[in-house]
DNA sequence: GTCTATATGCGGATAGAC
DNA sequence: GTCTATCCGCATATAGAC
């Protein structure tokens, strides 16, 4: 993750990878045989971690899917509260910045893992939006998929921005006040 | 551009340039000394292109900043038609969007280029809005450097989603959208 | 101005000893 | 389980002929 994190996936050598962890290179192609499965295994690490963020959510990404939605309130504070623990861990926002751009590239190992990362949270968000239409809970003229799609995108935006400007970009303060407005114009 | 556009600068291979635009190696390398200065190259070239959607603007980024400040509503205008512009150029937005975060990693040669690119569009955002605030324009309690950065993660994180999923995200729209109501919020 | 030939280095991965 | 030695490919860049 340290070494991704600084320099990417195809730009970090797993020589290095081997020689921090003090190992030589085959020493620890031992354990990951290829670079691609040390790449999937700091993924999967992160699914882990989410799923615990998540608290005592459903298991899979595709139980959550097919789960009710959650209360787009609460789903708010969720995102706010996973942003509040982005700003303490920059390495791992780094990491995923990097990846997630890299990743648009043909025949990424990580291309797989950030498609279904933006399907499962623009569905999820969607989803909530949609059912606090029904309700009525929010103003008709609200299209769920154009929420959903401008918070994401301001999540991953607000952090290369945070990334490169630490000393001028609150990331914590500045996501919150663009949800604060955006969750006004809502309920109105 | 095109091969930066695809594989990003450090992924790209300036042979396969070579190649693409029927020369050899060395023969490329005749113009472009090396593979830095093809970058900076095309860099320069956006710069060009900035500076004619901006009109009659200022010569120099310096002078830009050194103007009197762009009018909220105009600047915000000016916002919409680069983006409306970018929709039409996927390749130069993949592109840039890889080079993007990819310049956040350490002796990046396309470091310089983004952090003042930054620095710009940060800068006179943030500069009309303080007009407009003394001028009452917008509602008071508006932070202009939480406003400009919020606009600039919005565009980058979008054009982002974008390019993963150009059916579900429609860039005109989606951002579009987001100007309207932060315009709405900001005049109350 | 463009080429062939080449220098040089680093990357991922493997063979096989211990 | 970890090592040394090695293979192979591809990268940027240079030398020098034409």
């Amino acid at each position: 993750m340290q070494i991704f994190a600084r320099d990417g996936y195809s730009n970090a050598s797993i020589a290095e990878v081997a020689s921090t962890v003090g190992l030589t290179l085959p020493g620890l192609l031992h354990y990951f045989p290829s670079k691609t499965s040390m790449l999937l295994a700091v993924l999967e690490l992160r699914d882990q971690q989410s799923q615990r963020w998540l608290g005592q959510g459903p298991a899979t990404l595709e139980a959550a899917m097919l789960a009710p939605p959650v209360p787009w309130q609460q789903l708010l504070g969720q995102l706010r509260m996973i942003n509040r623990a982005n700003a303490a861990i920059p390495g791992v926002v780094r990491a995923f910045s990097l990846l997630n751009t890299e990743s648009l590239t043909e025949h990424h190992p990580a291309q797989e893992w950030f498609s279904r990362r933006s399907t499962l949270v623009l569905g999820q968000v969607s989803r909530s939006l949609h059912q606090a239409l029904e309700r009525g809970e929010i103003a008709d003229g609200i299209d769920p998929d154009q929420i959903a799609a401008e918070i994401m995108a301001m999540m991953d935006g607000l952090q290369v921005l945070w990334l490169r400007r630490p000393q001028q970009v609150d990331l914590v303060r500045y996501f919150d006040a663009y949800l604060d407005r955006l969750q006004a114009a809502l309920q109105r």
